[in-house]
DNA sequence: GACTCACATAAGTCTGTGCTTATGTATTGA
DNA sequence: TCAATACATAAGCACAGACTTATGTGAGTC
């Protein structure tokens, strides 16, 4: 679960659908495969590599695995992006309003 | 200067570190490679990875040619992040502290 | 216990990419 | 104008990675 992992797993168009769309709820593998033309063997090593970079969590149920956005790795790529945080003051307003947002 | 462009360009550690160097302040290829074992051409190729991706910026001076990091590739991460800002409300803390020290 | 289902793992193929050396192209200075 | 400097581009190589089919494994079902 380095840098190297999260922003590599990322660079992957296939993973980033499969992260955005476990980020719409959980889901199993099966389920995740729908609406990609992906075989079985490829979903499971595309979550593997989500899994290792820890952006994904599972958790088994019987026979099935459910999937879900792990927190921690989008907290990994905003901790490096908050280091770099003096080149873009520009998004100072937008940060204030999505915090405003949160409050609510 | 896509969404794929921009996670494939960080995936690379070079890049990412050239970048890293770059965020230090300005510089040109030459003083960019002291401390890389890379050859020119190599180290050409990153910054036009670095530079397609809409990370850094060229200006050209003379027979120079200066690179600085671009706001807008940070700003394409943030934006990315910020789809899955449900998911990270333990950062809010931060974010309020940081803004805090931009307003400063 | 045999079968099916939901996955993971293995092994092989093919493409992408990061590196190299060699060469091209402006720009500067003698 | 000729050489040197600072970089980009070309071409080729070697390895990484995304995919496939085949097989393994463990949990439910009959």
């Amino acid at each position: 679960m380095s840098e190297v992992d999260i922003f590599k797993a990322l660079a992957d168009p296939t993973r980033r659908a499969v992260f955005e769309r476990l980020a719409d709820g959980e889901k199993n593998a099966t389920e995740l495969r729908e609406g990609f033309a992906l075989s079985q063997p490829a979903m499971s090593q595309h979550l593997a590599v989500l899994r290792s970079a820890g952006l994904v969590a599972e958790q088994r149920s019987g026979r099935h695995v459910h999937y879900r956005v792990n927190p921690d790795g989008l907290a990994q790529i905003h901790q490096w992006l908050h280091r770099y945080r003096a080149f873009w003051p520009q998004r100072v307003d937008e940060l204030k309003q999505l915090l405003q947002e949160m409050d609510q």
